[in-house]
DNA sequence: CTAGACATGATGTACGTACCTCATATAAGA
DNA sequence: TCTTATATGAGGTACGTACATCATGTCTAG
């Protein structure tokens, strides 16, 4: 039997159309009694809207931003990318997409940015940004003006968002814990871990995450203090080279970040490329060359286009009001060897 | 500007409204030289037809069967269950899902089940079966009606299926090469593999690509002979006990398909759960709390609750005569650890 | 008793597409 | 020339929903 429709919930309730209609869209002129029954019998015979159709009649388009704070060039570059591939393609899904984006140094930039968008200009907002008391806030007023918001990558706890879309940074660093630890193995090391900038949340999650692998599994490994570059590779470089110095034992190399590129100068540099364990983040042209040449050992990734896409069903389904699919929006965290690159596309 | 519709093909080529749905649905009656202009201007404009208000016009209902071959009662389990939970939940997007099952061991019945299926009844198959010429014909006829048709977890490659869905099993096996010389070091050893059937395409492929990594990389391995099952756990569990007299020197365990309880309970009674590496396959119940227990070190998976809905948008896509978007239907390879085993749900 | 507020029904149009019927124009064949 | 087949146009209904308008009913306050 096919699926219920307004005209079997009228019928069934012994009210008409008009009256459904008005239940169903929450207007005016109907006593809670009645409204009651209707709800009782939606309930009842199981009806649930078909979107496709109330879309079609409303004809909405579900009009989406995505804010990047760009700062490591290499990763936000591909994330954007991958918005432009899907704002390239076809529209088939009545979606309107939009890339705002503004240096992460500049954070009232973006603050600006997002203060510009408001429930007549937008359904939702993705952002990708560090986390500070200005973006959260800017974050909270979004969500008073009725929109739906996501925060991308780099969760913003506390800000309001509807959801976050990305993996656990913490299980991300407790793995890469785990694979250092299974290299480097009883005769342990100590690991020098790169980032640009401890000021972004998951770059502090995988180092927390990481840490707390080592400290509970194999008291062997020492992480060194995080090295930060800032997105300014001579830096990077420089800190690497001094840390190195210091510490010739050093037998791993963790980047939670960005400086991907110093850090493989580095390793070429000071010739410890071949023995060395060394684990990067994201799939970028610099990790990919990195694994292909086999100075990077393992990259733990996510998959930019999957977290796009969940991006966008999640804040077309809170802009419906519709439940998520938790498990379905879930972004799993990819390790990325040189035997599996091909496959990670 | 929206998007086009075909009351702007109509107007731009300077036909009616029931011209242009001639030659969209390729109906009879319009000349070879309309037909090139209507479809000259689709491309111009760029139209891609609304499938939502297509599908709502039709009052269309994609008809889909799995069929699954019953073989490690876990794994297929699971299958079974996340095809189930969808058809449980509430059927949003006009698909009517449907399973049928028969034991691995009795393809004919299988064969039988592919038998009843036709383009009057479904529009779309999605398959997990062995690899024998029989079920190689059944799909080949299925296609010859015209239906869409997937294999799942196990290729049938030559069989004129439209696409495979599951992850490359090549790679995993690859992968898990790579994660068992990263352990087992330069010291190396013996490594045991078992599996349920090696007719299972998957679970040869995996064989084939550990196989391969190892010679590649790390000749101080070497791998035994598959030790094979086929479902009967006392059977497989006494050529473990036979293999491990053979040779004391195994260090790590490769389980590429089921018999992952038989392989467990003999690591108990050897007593060598700490000091061997043990990769098995797919997260079910039993291999979940291997993890836990820490006697497993790291499953290979594959998200069942994505691949069944990669499966599902594959088979109305084919059904559309759709664009196969190749990148978001790829399943990847999840590397589970005790680590991540939570966030892998 | 009546004006006015409120609740509900009846009905129509629209969204973009599919599918159907009937009318008309054109060209080829007898 | 008349028939007939083929090509095209014109127009309608339907899908499930949103949204608008107008009519009618009921109750309450003055």
């Amino acid at each position: 039997m096919p699926r219920p429709t307004v005209k079997d919930i009228a019928k069934t309730a012994n009210v008409s159309l008009a009256t459904v209609d008005r239940v169903l869209n929450e207007r005016t002129g109907v006593r809670q009694f009645t409204i009651d029954k209707v709800l009782k019998v939606i309930d009842e015979i199981g009806y649930v809207r078909d979107i496709d159709a109330a879309n079609l009649a409303r004809r909405r388009e579900y009009k989406l931003v995505f804010v990047l704070a760009e700062g490591d060039t290499h990763f936000s570059a591909v994330v954007e990318d991958n918005i432009n591939a899907i704002i390239a393609g076809p529209n088939t899904d009545r979606v309107a997409l939009e890339v705002m984006k503004a240096p992460v140094d500049d954070l009232h930039k973006v603050v600006a940015i997002l203060g510009t968008l408001n429930n007549k200009n937008h359904d939702g907002v993705a952002i990708m940004a560090p986390e500070t008391p200005l973006i959260r806030d800017a974050i909270r007023k979004l969500k008073e003006d009725g929109l739906a918001v996501v925060t991308l990558v780099s969760d913003l706890p506390g800000s309001g968002r509807d959801h976050y879309v990305g993996i656990d940074n913490i299980a991300a660093g407790r793995t890469a814990g785990f694979l250092m630890s299974n290299y480097l193995g009883q005769q342990g090391g100590k690991v020098l871990i790169t980032a640009s900038s401890m000021r972004l949340r998951d770059s502090v999650e995988r180092r927390l995450g990481f840490d707390a692998y080592i400290m509970e599994k194999n008291h062997s490994i020492t992480s060194l203090p995080s090295l930060e570059g800032h997105n300014r590779p001579e830096v990077l470089a420089s800190a690497i080279r001094n840390a190195l110095d210091a510490n010739p034992d050093v037998r791993g190399f963790y980047s939670v970040g960005a400086g991907v590129g110093a850090l493989l100068a580095m390793l070429v540099e000071s010739g410890r490329m071949n023995d060395s364990f060394v684990i990067a983040h994201d799939l970028t042209p610099q990790t990919k060359k990195g694994l292909h040449d086999e100075m990077i050992d393992v990259v733990i990734a996510q998959n930019i286009g999957h977290m796009i896409r969940s991006g966008i069903r999640v804040l077309k389904a809170i802009s419906d009001g519709a439940k998520i699919d938790a498990a379905q929006e879930r972004i799993r965290i990819d390790i990325i060897l040189k035997e599996n690159l091909f496959h990670a596309g």
